[in-house]
DNA sequence: CCTCCACCGGAACGTGAGGAGT
DNA sequence: ACTCCTCACGTTCCGGTGGAGG
């Protein structure tokens, strides 16, 4: 395969090889890259389609803040690349004008949730708090949960007027009895709670909440749901106006992002970096337009790099399995179904070669499981009678790729030497 | 029709690491 | 420094399972 080398042949002139050369074609492609780039956020939300219902929704619940109220607690519910994050920044953005506008105090603080903590929330919070008080950056979360709070608290008084606090990817978190807790410091008598708008991509994050947690909260629950391949086309579009030079995009490039991306549950941001990706390919071969080859090409290239980035970051132990399974589709054996039985007996031998624990059978069929679930293998539970029950895998990405990335780990590195003829061997003692 | 293979997968339990509270 | 608690990761035990072969 050549997905990582996509210099194009044919194209020899004397110029190979010349900056100058590759700067004046890559000019041709993007006029404006940094536009379909997964972090870009608009500027305007009238620059965002298909969100108008929710758009809406939104501003309602957070109307209580033109009578100097604070907005009652808001749920906002949708999966990857529906759109939750930047059309609540936006939404936001344009309140806190109005809300300048006529004189009333309102701050807003946004704290991603993700890889922290439960008390790491209340320290980001807390940071967060004491940055818009007193302008201090502080770069520790490190504070005692109790100390914390009380901090949380002392701040949160001398804070003058509204406040609304975003937790973006609220689920991340592990122990949700912290909004419970954040409430409870929070709340003074002389003063009204603060709003928490809770993003999250998981619809049954309410369920997670305690009882008790959950009757504090009379929230507004908002639900973003998929774009689908029409609506992805109609972003793409708007984004790739302004992004790409005119009569870049072949006329098919669009819609076949959008169908590529709504496959996969309406990811909006998929599609996005797949039109730029798409873009890249063609960019790197020099040619002037995007074409459908380029996309299939790119779409190719992100998926590898999905798999690489999952197969890298595999406990060892299911490095090793995998590696068994690799083994046993591997010469000679090709078109034979590898079973479970035969896989257990090679990682033995492979974890004997590494030195490593050798797992359980029932452990290693979790493992098998799991690597199942992430979409790297394939299996089926086969019942051959007399022969018993056990489940066939099969691999269900790149064969030698594969193989390169787990030998990438120092600690399988020695599999190296470990082919053919040590396996076929080792496999006769079986 | 019954047996029995060779593993599946649920349940309960053990263990060590790490964080919170004192 | 200490206890307590939680959680991830593993193990042991054991009741299934569907069809080839007797």
């Amino acid at each position: 395969m050549d997905t990582y080398t996509h210099v194009s042949e044919g194209e020899g002139n004397q110029n190979t090889g010349s900056i100058k050369n590759k700067f004046n074609k890559k000019k041709k492609i993007f006029r404006n890259k940094a536009l379909v780039k997964v972090s870009y956020i608009p500027e305007k939300i009238s620059n965002i389609v298909h969100r108008d219902d929710v758009i809406d929704k939104l501003q309602d619940c957070l109307l209580d803040v033109s009578d100097n109220l604070s907005p009652n607690n808001i749920i906002i519910y949708g999966k990857m690349g529906t759109g939750k994050t930047v059309v609540t920044s936006l939404v936001l953005k344009d309140l806190q004008e109005v809300a300048n506008e006529n004189g009333i105090k309102l701050t807003i603080l946004n704290v991603n949730c993700e890889g922290l903590s439960d008390n790491g929330v209340l320290g980001m919070i807390n940071n967060a708090l004491i940055y818009e008080i007193d302008g201090k950056i502080k770069d520790t979360i490190g504070n005692s949960m109790s100390r914390n709070s009380i901090n949380l608290k002392k701040y949160y008084n001398k804070l003058d007027g509204l406040l609304i606090i975003v937790l973006d990817e609220i689920d991340k978190i592990k122990n949700p009895n912290i909004i419970n807790q954040l409430m409870r410091t929070i709340s003074t008598k002389n003063q009204q709670p603060p709003c928490l708008i809770m993003i999250t991509n998981n619809i049954n994050f309410k369920d997670y909440l305690a009882g008790h947690t959950k009757s504090v909260m009379a929230e507004n629950e908002i639900q973003f749901n998929p774009y689908d391949a029409e609506q992805i086309s109609d972003i793409l579009k708007a984004r790739a106006k302004e992004a790409f030079y005119p009569n870049v995009l072949a006329e098919m490039v669009i819609p076949l992002c959008a169908a590529l991306a709504a496959q996969e549950h309406g990811d909006a941001r998929k599609a996005m970096n797949l039109v730029l990706k798409s873009g890249e390919v063609a960019e790197i071969k020099g040619k002037e337009t995007i074409e459908e080859e380029d996309v299939r090409e790119a779409n190719e290239i992100i998926e590898i790099d999905r798999i690489t980035e999952i197969v890298k970051t595999l406990p060892t132990q299911s490095k090793v399995v995998l590696y068994s399974i690799i083994l046993l589709r591997s010469k000679g054996r090709e078109g034979k179904n590898v079973t479970t039985g035969e896989m257990y007996n090679v990682y033995r031998q492979l974890c004997h070669h590494l030195d490593i624990d050798i797992l359980t059978q029932r452990r290693v069929t979790d493992l098998v499981s799991e690597l199942d679930m992430l979409g790297l293998i394939n299996s089926i539970v086969m019942h051959k009678g007399r022969y018993g029950r056990m489940k066939e895998v099969s691999l269900s990405i790149p064969f030698e790729n594969t193989r390169k990335i787990l030998l990438e780990d120092y600690r399988l590195r020695s599999l190296e030497d470990f082919k053919a003829s040590v396996f076929n061997k080792m496999f006769s003692e079986f």
